[in-house]
DNA sequence: CGCAGCCTTGAAGTAAATCAAGGATTGTGG
DNA sequence: CCACAATCCTTGATTTACTTCAAGGCTGCG
């Protein structure tokens, strides 16, 4: 099923989080409520914490995150948004937002009025449950962050944290032989894993000098997926892989 | 606005989770679609990691507990729950649940069917909408939970636990003037904080010491609230109490 | 070429874990 | 009502994983 002609902006949002769970109606009722594509920089703030929300924002291209700050302007990265997420739309029954997103690379976005979203969502209730799914893959993915930092050491956090993202990229379509792209730093991943940049590095060297895996310029390969998933402790089952992705 | 008389069972949920966003018709049709009140035992687990969900559940009474567990079996909570809490909703878009879910005390639940969620939801948008947001604050206590294990220490952890528990508890009409009781043990705060039961008790001792707060008997009493809230760099409006709690 | 951003490595310091032992409280059966 | 067990809490000594501080080396780009 390709959807790239009939629906350019939410064709991944549609293989990533709702495959095979709309109708052709419901897609083509979804499309046309985005306003245009838009480009945003990288290292931009685009929703600050608190602020109300008017609008769901689609992910199109890049890499996005969602963040809380310390007392010392230290970030928490609360999640990593790639292609066909929504980064937001949980803000949409809570009214306003509890933390800030930004993008971390160059990105691609689209964005619906809520009361489109409302009005989406009255016609077709099945779209409804379809986005809720969808918030509720997010939350999914927050406990296991959670599970991460609470029972995982720095080497089984920064295993786990790729292991995830590494899925994510291919479930979506976006990984390919070469490995899964994602053009982060190593600063982000310590912010995402409640490391200092300083230790992510010396724990991927281990994992390089190990085999498990490697990051470098941006890109995920991995080495022995067995091994390193054990070190991770990480079990797909969480991002719903069977029920939820590409064939 | 008292709803006990006319909605015994959901009464809590609506006072702590859903106030004044429901009509009569709505809070009619929510309660009778709930089986009977069900007791069971502290510390056992209901849901098992990857079952189908049937039914959703609804905490009425005593304290409940979301939680993954290791390769060596130590558990990771996910969430603590309280009287008014759907422990399971979540799995509701999911269709199964990634994670158990047990009781820390006794308890006392009711269930509505899969089946009935659904027909109440197709009838009532808005109670769609209202299930939806809670699901939504359960995700913002996950938030929250990544943000204090991976930037807190030690203290400010468990200082943000007790900090969100008091007020979770005053929001829902369950504090008093002697405290906020949550029966269960330094063991679970441990599980709860990403730490060794060892630890918090010498944490508990220090915040006592300073006169931050106490953890006795279940009871949690705040001492300085402006200094424990500094300390755990607590926020409560990702409780959204504002729009959300009693008056 | 020179600068900026990012990565890498080393040495010293510290917060929390681990290991170990006892003490308090609650409940229970004689 | 007391003996005893079970559970939970408390404290001390040692070890360890990660942070912090510091410095230098890549790589790509204007």
């Amino acid at each position: 099923m390709t959807n790239q002609h009939i629906a350019p902006i939410s064709s991944r949002f549609l293989r990533n989080r709702g495959r095979n769970r709309l109708s052709a109606e419901e897609v083509a009722a979804l499309e046309v409520a985005f306003g245009g594509v838009r480009a945003v920089a990288a290292r931009k703030t685009l929703i600050e914490k608190g602020a109300p929300v008017h609008d769901s924002t689609l992910l199109i291209e890049g890499v996005m995150c969602r963040y809380l700050d310390d007392q010392q302007g230290h970030r928490q990265l609360l999640g990593v948004h790639i292609g066909g997420d929504f980064v937001d739309l949980h803000g949409f029954p809570l009214d306003r937002l509890d933390h800030d997103v930004a993008t971390l690379t160059e990105v691609k976005i689209a964005t619906i009025p809520r009361e489109r979203v409302m009005a989406l969502i009255a016609r077709f209730p099945n779209l409804a449950r379809v986005l809720w799914r969808s918030t509720m893959l997010d939350a999914a993915m927050h406990r296991e962050w959670i599970f991460r930092l609470g029972r995982l050491g720095a080497q089984g956090r920064v295993a786990h944290f790729f292991s995830e993202m590494e899925t994510r990229l291919r479930l979506a379509g976006l990984a390919n032989d070469n490995g899964a792209p994602l053009p982060i730093n190593q600063a982000d991943v310590a912010e995402a894993c409640g490391l200092t940049p300083v230790h992510v590095n010396r724990v991927l060297r281990i994992l390089r000098e190990e085999g498990l895996m490697t990051f470098r310029s941006g890109v995920i390969e991995i080495g022995d997926r067995r091994r390193l998933q054990r070190l991770a402790e990480f079990d797909d089952s969480y991002l719903y892989p069977d029920t939820d992705a590409a064939p």
